[in-house]
RNA sequence: GGGCGAUUAGCUCAGUUGGUUAGAGCGCUACGUUGACAUCGUAGAGGCCGGCGGUUCGAAUCCGUCAUCGCCCA
């Protein structure tokens, strides 16, 4: 074996020997356990956020799979209608073309051309993750059975009236030309202005002074609202405003949704223009006045001098033109949210469109209750609130988008615009009996790709045609998403599915934080922040990184500032850590909150918790290649008291680890297995074996023995941490296996390690924790008298108590090597002790003749301190003793404890006191 | 403005129904080439659990309030 772990050599190559062998499809006949992929974007790329989601995905199916379940991890991917199609439109652009000159059908055809082209790229490295999907079961959205499903769904919803085309307000793409999702639309503040605008009072010589953050929006204003209460405006109410530039007259009218506060509590109302204003026009009965064209641009509704000017040009000639006339009173600068598209990083415009809708409302009812009772947890529990409050407060779901690249709405319309939605054409055609000699022509539009989305976990597992899977998989078990997709994915989800399949479509959401940079930042591209999971597996160096973080950049300020800040944070690159380390990683940090900060630090630490087990599976192989194992009956006599004592740990860590993953807890179970790994098997039971070990001439059967346990209890770690690190267990457990003589091929199909409470040795464990004691308190005296590591000592115990005498007289031998000792003694106590320095351990002395070795000065401040220490805890408790509400409030059982403790303070403080005196009088 | 969440060691985070002497990893200091591992070992330092007030015999934990930060929605 190497010396130290090298994952390259062995993660890629154990994979494809696992995909080969079929190991990720369900097998056996235990029960269903499934999970269905949160679909990645098809032409997308791997990020912290998938790594991170994927490693407790993998665990959990690795974890239910090795306990026996049937265990399907359904994959498949997205096909992300916006984002797909706009890197493929890129690529026409850069050929000069656009995909209006192409056609709609050769376009689509190259978008199928670049999804064939990179759309591995995130299944293979899905793969690199070590993720335990069954790739037979692939699907897309944009399959043949995927699609019929969208289409049976728009349909049946449709036919019931639940679908319907409204004409109302969008998030709108002016320069994508499509309805954007709420989602897709990121609002930050940035500076802009505040304009006062006079508006002439009609009949009146009085102004009112309105402001304003989008003075173009004049052109459609329909009101002027004023508070009810608002005293200064009340007795305008409704009287009318000259619209200025417009020479139109619109009414003053009174609605609470204006801030009195805000400006000069006046605002204009431009219904088409802005959502709340749509709202408040919806409540007096005013006329939206669209102004603008698709891509923003005034559209012939305004006065011609305007028709024609791009939004932001019509602003500043408006703005001009109220200042000539004397209306302009004055401008502020004001900062405001503005929204942009997070694709074309446009301004979004609110705008008023013929859309499908799907109406949510009777959707929502059962949606709600199945949280409600239960059917469906979220864990943490707390994000039931967040999906609660938003399901009360539901708007109807725009579903459609002006793009090519997704789902084609199945509507027809003959040429008065009467809709027709169908299968297809010839259907409606026979169904509704209409003659071929009245043309019909499809919806250009397309499905948000959400909708398909939301089918997910059925259509994949097959419904409504193909239900074996359907049935013995669905509902599934738990869905594992982020936050920031509660209502765009998951409440949706829950909506479609209990209305087609009157399932619910899992049992339980948990939800993950969000993987942010080191400084708390959320990646993005735009900050050139972005970790690849890949390159914290494999390395990158520091001039690749560079590169790749300001690729595509447009402003060389923002690249000068990302190099810099990459230099920073990685002036050596990034080493390469490996697929288990990053993913161990992942797991400690999977805690409940919602932030996630990724701290290089950690996974470093992990990196060398790997090469830790592999040194623990060198030392077990020096030791146990070549001999003869046995079995459980040839050793149980023979076992020590450190094998009892391991394998009692170990049943206790392998519970807490079972019920970490019970609950959710990853950083529970990864910090209990690291402990348990490190810090009791390697520190303490490997140390504990060699004086058995090296000394087996003189006790065969007990270093037998050892070995046996030594090796079982490694290749019960194995299994125990394989969910978590899959490719190292693999390649060790297959080296323990064959010593071990189990049959299988993979450690992925072998059984989790069953809870065994016989194993527990609580007899055992009080020993090993006398024998730590005992050691620990020598080093310490060893390390704060400056005592060589290398030089061997001499040390004499001393107590009352004869459980003391006796695991001295058991454990003589471990005690001398684990503390490097010459000799250990007893001293009876009517002996008088050589001087010493001294540390207690409960009521045993551990004594360490000074002998020249030891510093009386320094004993004496040594002890000093464990004197205070000793005497202020004692205060405190004394005082807590002798109030009379305490001895009779709290239960007795605390009382005792507290009164144990002190009495034991005291004995000890005494002890040092009288050690202490002894140096004093010397 | 409304809602939610956070605030614990230099850093990143745990801390179950109040009983704590507040933990881990990384970092830091000192020492160390002992036959698995320097990607290591041993020992150590480091915290008024954001501030104030309350409930309680007892608060990091429960309640109120303020401060700072973050997210969502207006």
């Amino acid at each position: 074996m190497e010396k130290t772990y090298q994952p390259q050599e062995l993660e890629q190559a154990w994979y494809k020997t696992w995909e080969d062998r079929g190991y990720f499809a369900p097998s056996g006949n235990g029960q269903p356990y499934c999970i269905v992929i949160p679909p990645p974007n098809v032409t997308g790329r791997l990020h912290m956020g998938h790594g991170f989601q994927h490693a407790i995905m993998d665990a959990l199916t690795r974890y239910h799979r090795m306990d026996g379940h049937q265990a399907l991890w359904q994959v498949g991917t997205d096909h992300a209608g916006i984002a797909t199609q706009m890197v493929v439109e890129r690529q026409l652009n850069s050929e000069g073309k656009s995909r209006t000159d192409i056609g709609r059908e050769a376009f689509i055809k190259k978008v199928w051309n670049w999804k064939d082209e990179s759309g591995n790229i995130i299944t293979q490295q899905l793969r690199r993750l070590g993720s335990s999907l069954d790739w037979t079961r692939e699907r897309f959205t944009m399959d043949e059975g995927l699609s019929s499903v969208v289409q049976k769904v728009f349909i049946d919803l449709y036919n019931e009236g639940l679908i319907y085309r409204g004409n109302r307000l969008v998030n709108w793409d002016p320069k994508l030309l499509t309805a954007i999702s709420d989602l897709e639309v990121i609002s930050e503040e940035e500076e802009g202005s505040l304009w006062y605008f006079r508006y002439p009072i009609a009949d009146s010589s009085e102004n009112l002074v309105i402001a304003t953050t989008r003075p173009e929006t004049l052109l459609g204003d329909a009101a002027v609202a004023i508070h009810p209460e608002d005293q200064r405006y009340k007795h305008l109410i409704g009287q009318q405003v000259n619209l200025p530039l417009c020479n139109r007259k619109i009414p003053i009218i009174a609605d609470t949704y204006v801030d009195p506060s805000f400006g000069t509590g006046c605002v204009k109302i431009t219904p088409a223009h802005d959502f709340n204003d749509y709202e408040v026009g919806l409540r007096h009965n005013l006329e939206p006045i669209n102004i603008m064209t698709d891509s923003a641009a005034i559209n012939s509704e305004a006065p011609s001098q305007y028709v024609g000017l791009d939004r932001f040009l019509a602003r500043k000639k408006i703005v001009e033109e109220m200042s000539s006339l004397g209306l302009l009173e004055k401008i502020e600068p004001h900062r405001l949210k503005v929204p942009r598209g997070d694709r074309s990083g446009a301004v979004v415009e609110p705008y008023l469109t013929h859309q499908w809708y799907v109406s949510v409302e009777s959707l929502a009812g059962p949606a709600i209750a199945a949280v409600e009772s239960g059917e469906i947890e979220f864990v943490p529990k707390n994000w039931e609130n967040t999906y609660f409050s938003w399901m009360r407060d539901l708007k109807d779901w725009c579903i459609s988008r002006q793009l090519w690249w997704g789902h084609r709405i199945p509507a027809w319309y003959d040429d008065e615009g009467k809709v027709y939605v169908g299968d297809s054409e010839e259907a409606i055609r026979s169904a509704h009996k209409i003659s071929e000699k009245i043309s019909l022509h499809q919806d250009e539009d397309v499905l948000d790709t959400w909708f398909s989305s939301a089918l997910w976990t059925f259509s994949t597992l097959g419904w409504p045609n193909e239900t074996s899977f359907f049935d013995r998989f669905h509902p599934t078990n738990v869905l594992v998403t982020g936050f920031d997709i509660i209502f765009f994915w998951v409440a949706r989800m829950i909506m479609m599915t209990l209305k087609f399949t009157g399932q619910v479509p899992f049992k339980k959401v948990y939800v993950t934080g969000l993987v942010r940079d080191e400084s708390g930042q959320k990646m993005s591209k735009s900050k050139g922040n972005i970790l690849d999971p890949i390159d914290l597996i494999d390395g990158i160096g520091l001039e690749q990184l560079v590169t790749k973080r300001t690729a595509d950049m447009m402003q060389p300020k923002l690249i000068e500032q990302i190099e810099k800040n990459t230099r920073e944070a990685f002036p050596d690159g990034i080493e390469a850590y490996g697929t288990d380390a990053l993913r161990f990683t992942f797991y400690s940090l999977a805690s409940t909150g919602r932030d996630i900060k990724f701290d290089l630090g950690r996974i470093e630490g992990h990196r060398n918790f790997c090469n830790k087990i592999w040194n623990a599976a060198r030392y077990v192989e020096m030791n146990t290649d070549g001999k003869v194992i046995g079995s459980a009956v040839d050793h149980i006599g023979h076992m020590s008291i450190a094998d009892h004592w391991i394998v009692s740990s170990f049943e206790k860590t392998l519970t807490a680890v079972r019920h970490s993953l019970e609950n959710y807890r990853f950083d529970s179970a990864a910090q209990d297995l690291q402990e348990f790994i490190w810090n009791e098997y390697c520190d303490w039971y490997v140390e504990l074996s060699k004086p058995v070990l090296w000394d087996e001439e003189k006790n065969k059967a007990e270093a037998a023995a050892a070995r046996y346990v030594l090796l079982t209890t490694f290749e019960k770690i194995l299994r125990l941490l394989h969910p978590f690190m899959p490719f190292i267990t693999e390649e060790l457990w297959q080296r323990s296996a064959a010593q071990l003589n189990i049959r299988g091929e993979s450690i992925m199909m072998q059984p989790y390690p069953c809870i065994s409470p016989e194993n527990l040795n609580p007899q055992a464990e009080a020993e090993i924790e006398w024998i730590k004691g005992v050691v620990v308190g020598i080093r310490n005296i060893r390390g704060e008298m400056d005592i060589s590591p290398a030089k061997k000592i001499t040390v004499f115990l001393r107590s009352n108590h004869d459980v003391d005498k006796t695991a001295l007289s058991q454990h003589r031998r471990l005690l001398k090597k684990l503390a490097k000792l010459e000799e250990i003694n007893w001293l009876p106590e009517s002996e008088e002790a050589p001087v010493s320095a001294v540390q207690l351990y409960g009521n045993l002395e551990i004594l360490v003749p000074m002998d020249g070795l030891i510093d009386i000065e320094a004993e004496r401040s040594r002890l000093d301190k464990e004197i205070t220490k000793l005497e202020s805890s004692a205060k405190a408790l004394e005082g807590r003793l002798n109030n009379p509400q305490f001895v009779s409030n709290a239960p007795e059982k605390i009382v005792e404890k507290e009164k144990n403790r002190l009495r034991e303070i005291n004995s000890a403080a005494a002890m040092l006191m009288q050690k202490k005196n002894e140096l004093d009088s010397m």
